[in-house]
RNA sequence: GCGAAAGUGGCGGAAUUGGUAGACGCGCUGGAUUUAGGUUCCAGUGGGAAAUCCCGUGAGAGUUCGAGUCUCUCCUUUCGCACCA
């Protein structure tokens, strides 16, 4: 029965225990069927769910509900992301065990997704924190230290002196340490690293392979990647048995270097620190330098400073000798941190010289021949040599080719390929992760923990103290073990992984989460490559990365089939308030709960697919909210209005979502209403396959106005054949809406449809089809366009299509003088 | 600093291929119902004119019979930059 009150809270409830009774969003593999992986990017459990949650989750609820009602075999799984962060702070402010406040978390938030209606198989719900996960995840990485694709070696860390700690970058304000305020500075200190730099040429190449892969992040992971080809030089240094190894894509300018730039921390200088006069300067030099948190960004946009050290290099090509001089921007870590400098032409370079008056050699003048102000601006562009010897008079093409081989076959230099992706450091010196199944043995070096003792499970009762250290390396019983080689005493590797690792490779247990004898089985490969992966813009580059470089080791270890992780991917925008980023500091924050006491589930997902399409940010509105909310209630008195004439006057095909076998004998009024109703239903299938959804929702609100604006006519007062027509097309009508709105509003198009009497459950219900009779139509309207403006419209019948163009071209011409 | 996007009424947004700009919703205005408020319903709503005419998609240029859409320059905002997730 349809009451004359929509009540939310109560439809919503007993639906909801349903699905759940029922387990109606479980499913099992089923080769007759097409299968659809749709995939959300797991939450971190913070506690609470934000809007960014609901959004993300409802974008991927609605795509897969769609999918199901194209009759496929859909997947769709929830999890946590559960190590991390948050955790550590909140047991260090709150005095709890991270693995509680977690738990109490996930509880906390599957409530919340359970009564936001979400079709997800719940039995395959995983948290990383379970040693059952990660326990395949160090499997993996002892598969990747035997085959030398993770290896140990220094890296910069945010350190922070005071509290003796390594620091997020997230924890470095202002280059100072959250806690301790102290100046933060770059250390040095060994990690774990993966080589996903062997991987990069196919990381690369690979996505080719993705055509819908949003375009930007396609081009955001090809320059991340950042493949170019150059010539790595070998510059002697003066008086020293040594070289200096500098990467360059403009070798072009090479005749135009005036001094090289080494990094602060690069191995020369601490042999320069043994031997310079100077020593004492340039130790403080180097120690100033160190003071910028290790952060691209911070490096780049810090002012540019440098010192001379006394040391030459001889050019290879024309023998003067060049200054070395230490720079504050040179990364050492990327390429070989040393870099050739030419004012001349490149900016930063330029603008140091000068700061520090060093020569500008110009070597490249414009093609065009003009005039360029070499001490005023850097000429970076490609040009024609010039000061440059036997060289002068090439293009910079002809040189860049020219000069590489010249340097090769002097053996000064080499042609090289080099990337800026550099190898993933995964190590992290923080006890909420994974553990790194290494034992460290003074005999025989890191030894992998053997497949027979995995998992390496991670100490749940300990005490976090922040000045402390690692707690693991306070937990003698975990820290004190034997080398599974020689036996003697050993320690184990107290740095856990990155949380980047856990959500590399979730996707892909989803398949196979209660298998606890391997990592993957059969059934990861039927589900995998997820089909749709719905998830924010701002895991663009890292995560995903991460995870394609993960796939293709889990692929060349048998476990997987694919080259690629996520066929189709989806970024999704943020949810904006007042045009600032939701945060508790802004206090603009809008909690769901509330949010879905006040209107109920269905409100709250259709404002959020209304209000902006899923790429898009969307801005916040409590209105906007209302007249989502009045636009359900309308829906819902128009079934109840519906079902009482049914009743009323009990109409025979009621339950069928077909048009009456009579419909040719319609009235024209009538047929025209019939074809904007599949017109909208047209549009609304094509905006659902480009994944628009702000446009589905407002093609049902104007099927709606359609119903409500015909209804007080389609009370039939007597039961006459033109009445019973516009029955049908009332339940035709109906039966499409309920359908199209179903993926974005489930509970209430459930309970209506089955109420209404069309099938049992909407779940099964296919996705409607469009009518091309209906659509065709009896007369057309023609723009008319003088000179790009619109000065009148012509109405014409269709068979006369030509007649009108005729007219449209006299008027044209008349126009025209 | 580098890389990637986005800018359309008072607001969120629509316009599938270069071809009638502003669908749908919010807000606002007027009216009906109501003791009142709220709810609901009806009508109107880009700006200027009040003569069916002009202007209008961040700014400026360009291509075209025709540009929100394509090209270039600039401005503003957002995201990412390798230890937040």
């Amino acid at each position: 029965m349809i009451t004359e009150e929509y009540n939310f809270t109560q439809i919503e409830q007993q639906i909801q225990k349903y699905w759940d009774d029922y387990q109606v969003f479980k499913v099992a593999e089923n080769l007759s069927q097409e299968k659809f992986y749709c995939l959300s990017m797991f939450p971190y459990p913070s506690g609470n769910l934000h809007m960014g949650h609901v959004r993300n989750y409802t974008i991927g609820d609605t795509i897969a509900r769609y999918q199901r009602m194209l009759g496929k075999n859909v997947l769709q799984p929830m999890g946590w992301d559960a190590f991390g962060l948050p955790a550590e702070n909140a047991a260090i402010e709150k005095g709890v065990q991270p693995a509680e406040w977690t738990y109490k978390n996930i509880n906390y938030m599957r409530k919340q997704f359970k009564r936001l209606g979400f079709a997800y198989d719940w039995k395959r719900e995983l948290a990383t924190c379970d040693p059952k996960y990660y326990h395949w995840e160090q499997w993996l990485f002892t598969k990747m230290f035997a085959k030398g694709l993770a290896y140990k070696k220094n890296a910069m860390v945010n350190w922070d002196p005071v509290d003796k700690t390594v620091l997020a970058n997230e924890q470095v304000i202002d280059g100072r340490g959250w806690r301790s305020g102290a100046l933060v500075e770059r250390r040095e200190i060994p990690q774990w690293f993966l080589k996903i730099t062997n991987y990069a040429d196919e990381l690369l190449a690979d996505l080719e392979q993705l055509p819908e892969w949003p375009e930007q992040v396609k081009t955001m992971q090809k320059n991340w990647i950042g493949r170019s080809e150059g010539v790595l030089i070998k510059f002697a240094v003066k008086g020293r048995n040594d070289v200096l190894d500098v990467f360059t894509t403009r070798v072009d300018t090479l005749l135009g270097c005036t001094y090289l730039a080494i990094a602060p921390e690069h191995p020369l200088v601490q042999v320069i620190l043994k031997n310079s006069t100077n020593a004492k300067k340039i130790n403080e030099f180097v120690n100033q330098c160190k003071q910028v948190q290790v952060a691209e960004e911070k490096i780049a946009t810090q002012e540019k400073i440098g010192m001379a050290t006394g040391l030459e290099v001889i050019h290879p090509l024309t023998g003067k000798t060049l200054p070395i001089w230490i720079a504050n921007f040179v990364l050492l870590e990327y390429g070989t941190g040393a870099v050739m400098s030419v004012p001349a032409h490149d900016t930063r370079d330029h603008q140091f010289a000068k700061k520090y008056q060093l020569p500008i050699q110009p070597v490249i003048k414009p093609k065009d021949n003009s005039d360029w102000n070499y001490a005023e601006q850097a000429f970076i562009d490609y040009g024609v040599l010039i000061n440059s010897g036997e060289f002068n008079d090439l293009t910079s093409e002809q040189a860049l080719e020219t000069i590489g081989k010249a340097l090769t076959k002097q053996a000064k230099g080499l042609v090289k390929t080099h990337y800026r992706l550099r190898d993933w450091g995964i190590s992290r010196q923080r006890y909420w992760g994974a553990p790194i199944p290494i034992i460290n043995c003074p005999v025989c070096g890191p030894v992998a923990v053997p497949e027979r003792d995995l998992p390496v499970v991670l100490p749940e009762d300990i005490e976090i103290n922040p000045n402390n250290g690692s707690p693991l390396k306070a937990d003698a019983s975990f820290y004190r073990t034997n080398c599974p080689n020689c036996r003697e005493p050993a320690t184990r590797e107290t740095d856990t992984f990155d949380t980047f690792m856990e959500s590399s490779w979730y996707y892909a247990r989803f398949a196979c989460v209660n298998q606890n004898k391997e990592m993957l089985d059969d059934r990861a490969k039927y589900w995998t490559p997820v089909d749709f992966y719905i998830g924010g813009v701002e895991h663009a580059i890292l995560h995903l990365l991460y995870a394609r470089f993960i796939h293709k080791v889990m692929r060349d270890e048998g476990l997987l089939n694919d080259d690629e992780p996520f066929l189709r991917l989806l970024t999704q925008g943020m949810v904006l308030k007042n045009g600032a980023k939701m945060s508790k500091s802004k206090k603009n924050t809008v909690d769901p709960k509330a949010l879905i006491n006040k209107y109920g589930a269905d409100t709250v997902r259709l404002f959020i697919m209304f209000a902006a399409p899923p790429e898009q940010s969307l801005e916040w509105s409590d209105t906007g909210v209302d007249g989502c909310f009045r636009f359900l209630k309308r829906l819902w008195q128009c079934a109840h209005e519906q079902q009482t004439v049914i009743q009323a006057i009990n109409i025979t095909n009621k339950k069928s979502t077909e048009i009456a076998e009579n419909w040719d004998q319609a009235s024209a009024q009538l047929k025209n209403l019939r074809r904007q109703v599949h017109v909208i239903l047209k549009q609304a299938r094509y905006d659902y396959e480009r994944h628009q959804f702000n446009t589905v929702v407002s093609g049902c609100m104007k099927l709606t106005n359609l119903i409500t604006k015909e209804f007080p006519e389609l009370k039939p007062s007597q039961v006459t054949e033109e009445n019973n027509l516009r029955q049908s097309w009332l339940t035709e009508t109906m039966g499409i809406l309920l359908r199209l709105l179903a993926p974005i509003a489930p509970h209430i198009t459930h309970f209506l449809w089955r109420e209404l009497e069309y099938s049992d459950h909407i779940l099964q219900a296919k996705w409607p089809k469009v009518n091309a009779e209906a659509l065709k139509t009896e007369t057309v309207e023609m723009a008319v366009q003088i000179n790009g403006k619109l000065r009148g419209t012509i109405i014409s019948a269709v068979d006369s299509d030509e007649k009108s163009i005729q007219t449209l071209i006299t008027a044209d011409a008349k126009f025209k003088k």
